[in-house]
This record gives C-alpha cells, structure tokens and sequence, in this order.
DNA sequence: CTGAAAGCGCTAACAC
DNA sequence: GTGTTAGCGCTTTCAG
C-alpha cells in the first residue's frame, strides 16, 4: 500500500484502476471485484490483480467510489479539540470503530460559539454517518440533518424524531453535588457556568439544567443561590472566581459546571494560599486530571468513553437501517476527591 | 444551507446541481459558476441561481468536486487525540486555517504504534494536503507520500527531500533541563523514555535523542545513567517510577520524556507523601496543566500552537506550488516550576 | 467466471 | 453571457 517511490523521477499521476486493469491484462470490472472482496473471482485471477496493485501502488479514490455508494467513513464533530471531556467520547468512539470496517474522520468546530459547519462538511463528504459531540446548532436544524444522514447527538438533551441522543444525568449529577455539599455542611455555595447567551439552545443544554438544579436545591434549603456566567470566548474564568474570593461574606464552597472551570477556580483558590477548607471546589465531567492527587477535584463522572462507544454502537445501529429514535441516559457518580472538604470552623 | 426540511415527508434523495439547473432555468455550468463565485454570470442570473439552491437546500458533493479538481480540504493525522501536546499542535493549526478557505480533517491513528492507515485513508480522500504529526512511518515510506501529496511533518528529526519539517530542538531542550537539575545540585538523577523497541524511526525520534543527551551529559560530569523504558502500550508508568523509588539508594531527580511521564511520576510521588525535595520531575512539552499552581511542573516548553500554525503556513506554501523542502526548527524555553526544587540534605 | 458499458455529480473547455 | 459536452475513477447491471 502506497509504496516508497513511484516509478521514480517522472511526476506519474496515481494509477487507476484502468492501468491495474491493463497491467494486469483483465477487465476494470474483474480489479473491482478483486478490491471488494466480491463474488466471482478464479484465484489465478486474484493473484495477477493482487500483483498489479502492488507494482502499481494502485489505491481506490474514495471520491470515485462515493459517486456510486459509499464512503465507509464515519464523521465526529467536536467542539473544541482541546476540551478533556470531548476527548474522552472521542476515544470511546475510536477505540468502539477500530474494527468495524469504518474509517473515521473529525471535523473541528472552527467556531465554538456556532456551529453548522463542521457538520455541513461531513454531510458534504458523503459520510455515512454522523456522531455529533455538543452540538451548537438549532435543533430543528440537527433534526434535517438526520433526515439525511445516519445521526448520534451527544450531550443535549434532546427528544428528536430523527436521530439518537446520548447523553447524562445532569439532574442527577447537579444533585448528587449539591446534596454532597449540604452534606459537608456548606451553606453558602455559588456556582460558575457557561454564559448563557453563547447557547444556541438553553433548553437542551446541560449547563442550564445543572444550574436550575442548583437554584432549586439552594432554594429548598431558604438559601440564597449566587450565580456567576463566564462568557467562553473571554477564556479566562479566573478573574471572575477571584472576583467571588474578595467579597466580604464570600461562599465557603464553589459548584463548578464543568472540570475546565473547577481546574481554573482552583488555580486562584492555590495562588491565594487558600486550601479547600477555605473554599472547597467541585467540578463536572472527570477529566482524567481530576484524579491527579495533587488535584484531587471532586467531580461528576459522566464516563465519556462510555457514552463516545454508545454513540458509535447506536450509529451502526443507524446505518444498518433502524429508524426510530434511540436514547441513552447515562448516570453519573460523584468522585468525591480532596477539594470539597467541610468548611473549616472559621469560614463557617 | 442544509435547511431543516426538505420536502418533507418522502425520503428525496438529496439535490444535484441537475436539479438547480433545471428549478432555475438555466445550465449546469450557469449553476457550477455561481457556486464557484466564477467569471462570467449577469446579476438576474446569480440571483435567481442562488434562490433555487436556497429553496432545494443544495449543497455539492465534494467527491464529485474531487473527481475533476481539488477538495479544499487539509488532512491532519493524530497519533493520539488524549495527548495534550499534539492538542496544542491541532490547535495552533486549526486557527492558522480558520481563514484560509481550507476545510480541516483529523484522522486518528487507530493504532498508536504502527500508522500507515491514517495517512492513507487522508491520502484516499484526495485531501490537497497533509500535515502528519509525529507519524510512526519510515520516512522513505513518507517521502513517498511527500511525493503524491503537499506533506508537512511535524515533530521528527527528519532531513526530506519531498516534505517539509516542523520540529523543536530536542538537544538543546534536553540539555537545559539537565542543566537545570545539574544547577541545582542534583547528581543521582535518572531519565523515563518511551521503550525503543515501539519506535519505527529511532534515528528521528524525540525520544531517543533526549535521552542520548542525557546520557551524555551524565557521563561528561562523571556520573552513571539511569534509565527506564516504559512501554506505551502497558500504559502505566506508574508502577515502574514506583521500582525506582523502592531502591536502596533512589536517584533525587527524574528528567522524564514527556509530561505525561512526569505527571505519572508525581502522581507516585504524592502518593507516598513525598515532595520535590526528595525527588524532583522535570517533564517536557508544557502541556497546559504543567503551570497549574497545584502542578507545578518544571517543563520544556516547546510551544505547540506556533508549530502547529508554522505546519499549516509552509502546507499552504507547497500546495501553491514550493518544491524545496524546508525545516523549521522551535527553540525550546526551560519553565521552571516548583517540581524541581535542589535535594534536600538528608537526599544528597 | 469475465468483460462491455452506463452513469454517479461535477468542472472546464469550448461553442454559440 | 450562457449552454453543451466530455470526461474524472469507480461500481454495477447485464451479456457473453
């Protein structure tokens, strides 16, 4: 396969499967069957073509075949390449493919903030499914998209008609948080989350539903909620938490919506000399750091290699033919690590 | 683009330019202009060209676009997508195409260890160019593949002549953390490698050149190497750093490959209660957790994003046309932190 | 078991 | 300015 040196020296233009044809003195259509394994081909044949296709260094042009069927290949989406938790679903989605035959490929999100185009780009490359991670697109418009394509969404929680939807507990897990912290004692508990004006679709969006799971239980209690947005684009959550530790009565405890921001919190909650008696953080998403015992977060587990293989698992599902919709909530567990102590006696 | 319904109801096979034309009242080629924002269309005909695509939601297939001419697409192949170093490297090159008009695709390399099928599936997609990122190929194998397609590589020590060359100065890193750890006082100080054995280019590698530097540098001042080989594929380096941390007389310092090594090598260290006072980590390629305060790592930072936008810059060089290779190589700056405090006096 | 030929959707000459 | 047409490389009937 794609051998060192072409017939070196003149710029050959890559063979096709006509100079396999030819070289091999058979037909175009005999090379074809050779590739795809088909019915129909002598073993005298399939050694000649074989041959040919070493010598050659023949490759088929995924293009060429896409005209006709399919691609074989699998689109990811993701937001950010960048983000751990996204990771985490992509290497359950990878390690779920390896052997099925499908290739995959990813697109970034060029823009976190909208995003069609990453999706628009693999519905153009003719995949023949779609594993959409965060999508930050309508969902009417998602909803088109799977009218055309084989289709998994991850991580909205969506009730579509027309493709699968994995996805946590973020009730659950805002919960088993909360009540944690009320556990440990904490009454005045704030929590960071995404601004919400950056969301495309606040209804289904995880953030929003673990921040009126917050809201409610604080209010439950007769406790007053304190919420702080941050908006993605600014990129830098430590001057909003800093912000929080210079109040006068400040909260003894922070629920962050997501690991990135618990990791930040963390960092002014160190710079300060502070530790998590003053001011314990817990996170979501269980990053593989989060464990790190020099981190020791206290997070929410959602097991994205879990939820990335599902996504896989439920696209096959798609592309052999099901039709009506799939969902699967995962629940989450808390990790209860190192950073969300009781509050100590004097910031009580 | 891509509407959310199209008629809906019956499952009508997706648009083509056929049909444009024919809603529209014009050519193929009238539609095939418009779209390609070509010479030569009257404003009434563009307008009522660009109405039909709107309301049949057309969009081209790029693999029918690929059969005449180019994709506008540029492949990257990853060896691992959880590797926060080639995240930066990604990153760096997603922004630096953002604007370009190229659409961007990762392929992972399904296997870590042997990775032709990554490159090749970019390959067969007819990509119009592509950066691989430390690729586990012979190099005579990619300067085949420099030869059918615009090739940049990124983190090996190659000398090509049908590709270009992104790589940071491995010996002079390598020389300034053992400066560092010499500086401080350190003499028992041992070196964790990725095993030899799972390398495909050794003489290229990263790895083994940090290590030869180390060695070398050891021996100039009269002292013994130590070092130990972690098998990527067993995954846990942990249980190794902990052997060297058993032995009679332990080494004060460790000068690991990468930073994931040396964050495995902290993980053991805090979870005997030790600190950098007894064993000092020093790691390499500054993955964005390294300057967390809790963290703390001494690393080489080697500045991923600026290589990653440096390979998409020369990419775009040679898809317009340079033939000569060109090798960019990144000086690497020494962060020190706080893992890397001098032996304490009862250590030495 | 093998070969000839049609056609997938698009672009680029070229003719009008 | 606009339309016609010849392929690009492959798969897939359909005859032989």
């Amino acid at each position: 396969m794609l051998d060192p040196a072409p017939s070196a020296g003149s710029p050959t233009r890559a063979a096709t499967i006509e100079d396999v044809a030819r070289h091999a003195g058979v037909s175009r259509a005999a090379v074809s069957k050779v590739i795809r394994d088909a019915y129909g081909v002598s073993d005298r044949m399939r050694e000649r073509v074989t041959a040919s296709i070493e010598t050659l260094g023949y490759r088929p042009r995924v293009a060429a075949r896409a005209m006709r069927g399919s691609t074989s290949t699998i689109g990811v989406q993701l937001p950010q390449v960048d983000n751990d938790f996204f990771t985490r679903i992509l290497t359950g989605a990878v390690q779920s493919l390896r052997e099925s035959g499908y290739q995959l490929i990813i697109a970034p999100m060029a823009d976190p903030v909208s995003g069609t185009a990453a999706l628009e780009s693999l519905y153009d490359r003719q995949v023949d499914g779609i594993i959409a991670v965060a999508p930050a697109v309508p969902q009417a418009w998602l909803e088109g998209l799977g009218q055309r394509v084989p289709l998994v969404q991850v991580g909205q929680h969506d009730h579509p008609r027309n493709y699968d939807v994995v996805v946590g507990d973020d009730d659950e897990g805002a919960r088993l948080v909360m009540e944690h912290l009320f556990a440990a004692g904490h009454t005045r508990i704030a929590h960071v989350t995404n601004d919400e004006r950056v969301l495309v679709e606040p209804r289904t969006d995880p953030h929003p539903r673990r921040l009126r799971v917050y809201e409610r239980l604080m209010r439950e209690r007769g406790l007053e909620p304190e919420v702080i947005r941050i908006d993605p684009a600014e990129h830098d959550a430590r001057r909003t938490v800093a912000s929080l530790l210079d109040r006068a009565v400040r909260p003894t405890a922070l629920f962050a919506g997501h690991d990135s921001l618990a990791l930040s919190a963390l960092e002014v909650v160190a710079n300060r000399g502070l530790g998590s008696a003053d001011f314990a953080v817990v996170g979501y998403d269980d990053v593989p750091i989060a464990s790190h015992p020099l981190i020791g977060l206290t997070t929410v587990d959602q097991d994205g290699e879990q939820m990335g293989a599902t996504a896989a698992h439920l696209l096959l599902e798609r592309i052999r033919g099901r039709i009506e919709p799939e969902r699967r909530v995962f629940s989450p567990a808390l990790r209860v690590r190192a950073t969300s102590s009781p509050p100590s006696v004097a910031a009580r």
